[in-house]
DNA sequence: TCTGGGGTCCTAGGACCC
DNA sequence: TCTGGGGTCCTAGGACCC
């Protein structure tokens, strides 16, 4: 028997760690448990936001982002710690293990929460009766609590486990829908942030039924092709697949920090861009990986926050070269004002071995020797100027080649 | 005493090509 | 002389999520 007749449609879980960070520092310490206890950066740095708290500090009026003074103002007796990311990051190791033994198909998609497809679990229990002893697996072996949505999709699933906390269950039916979730109010759909929440009740759009029941037409007008989207959510439809390959795709690596003071020293300026170079190299070894374009972005003292990218065709890894980048980025668009963050990110992203696969001209008309190349590039330098070198290595093989391409390609093999 | 750091996806305009 | 429309790539910014 199987948890579920094919013939009704998938069976989604999406499960939800309950006050992560605050969790994992409560089950390493159990005098914690009970209290009011937020995690959060250093203020000495200005970086003393809290991250995650407690629920005994939540119903204190503590909340995610405030600062600490302001969180210690709404409950004074808050336990203040600074995050421990190896700790959560083993946990969360452990957490997605205990998953992938009720299913390979598990998509994880943050350090706290993920997606698990269990239509096709053979097992003599019911969806319920599994997340059930799921929970329970999780709460004994980790001293960890979830909450667990149950659901024919990722979105419901998602929309499901927020509806009871901590350690709830719930199955949400798409027959039940115009009870269950079409009550809640707009701001509290998953996608829907303050900006579009704010427009969305300008056109009388107050809870999730009244998106449900809305005009397609209107909101494509106001929210363009996400309008469509939201609506098919709000009504239950939702094909997404659960993807357990997903983590391995990303597309974008980086780093960034608020410096302790806003500063204009050059030095201060550089000595930080070397960490974050640093910073992102470790983590594309790690992941071994390259990127090929860079992004810079600077946060001024007004907070007015600007990005520079530079599409560099070809890959890149190391801090050397990620630093020389930056520098660059950084002396052509910096307006000469105070910083007060700096980011590094590498886009374009592919690990290694697909690299590889992605022979560009050089590797491609190679019989012609790598010489012979040089030779032919040097006089076409001079006829197109130094973007030769960009043009001709964005011909990728299986790529449509431009008119400029073309005439570069039949210039090349006359030489 | 304001407001971190890691991401993804979408949009829109300009350049360029056909 | 004056003119269209479709498509892709690149860059910058915005919205959203955890």
């Amino acid at each position: 028997m199987t948890a579920n007749n094919p013939h009704k449609g998938r069976v989604i879980f999406h499960i939800d760690m309950n006050c992560f960070y605050a969790s994992v520092e409560a089950a390493y310490n159990p005098d914690l448990k009970g209290k009011a206890l937020a995690i959060a950066g250093n203020p000495e740095e200005r970086k003393g936001i809290v991250v995650t708290s407690s629920y005994e500090a939540r119903a204190k009026g503590v909340k995610t982002t405030m600062t600490i003074w302001q969180a210690k103002r709404n409950c004074p007796e808050l336990i203040v710690m600074r995050p421990n990311f190896e700790r959560y990051r083993a946990a969360s190791k452990a957490l997605f293990r205990i998953l992938s033994e009720i299913t390979p198909d598990v998509q994880p998609v943050s350090i706290d929460e993920g997606y698990m497809d269990i239509t096709h679990v053979t097992s003599d229990l019911t969806p319920l009766q599994i997340a059930d002893s799921l929970q329970k697996r999780v709460l004994d072996e980790l001293d960890l609590p979830c909450s667990i949505g149950i659901a024919p999709n990722k979105f419901l699933a998602k929309m499901a486990s927020d509806m009871k906390k901590p350690l709830g269950i719930t199955v949400l039916r798409k027959r039940e829908l115009a009870s269950t979730l079409w009550p809640l109010p707009i701001g509290e759909m998953y996608g829907v942030g303050e900006k579009t929440a704010t427009k969305l009740i300008e056109k009388g759009i107050k809870t999730i039924g009244d998106l449900a029941n809305y005009n397609t037409y209107e909101l494509k007008q106001v929210l363009g092709i996400n309008g469509e989207r939201l609506k098919n959510r709000a009504n239950g439809i939702d094909n997404r697949p659960v993807d357990p390959d997903a983590i391995f795709e990303f597309k974008s690596i980086g780093s960034s920090q608020t410096l302790p003071y806003d500063t204009v020293d050059e030095q201060e300026i550089r000595r930080l861009l070397a960490i974050l170079s640093e910073n992102v190299e470790r983590r594309m070894k790690r992941k071994n990986a390259a990127g090929q374009s860079i992004q810079l972005m600077i946060r001024y003292q007004d907070r007015k926050t600007i990005t520079r990218s530079k599409k560099l065709y070809r890959y890149i890894d190391g801090k050397d070269e990620i630093m020389y980048e930056a520098e660059e980025l950084f002396h052509k668009h910096w307006n000469q004002e105070p910083v007060r963050l700096l980011g590094i990110t590498l886009q374009d992203v592919e690990v290694k071995k697909n690299i590889a696969k992605q022979l560009d001209l050089f590797t491609y008309e190679k019989e012609a020797g790598k010489e012979k190349l040089y030779e032919a590039i040097e006089g076409l330098t001079e006829k197109y100027g130094e973007d030769v070198f960009k043009k001709l290595e964005a011909v990728k093989e299986d790529q449509p080649r431009t008119s400029f391409q073309k005439d570069f390609l039949d210039d090349y093999r006359k030489e």
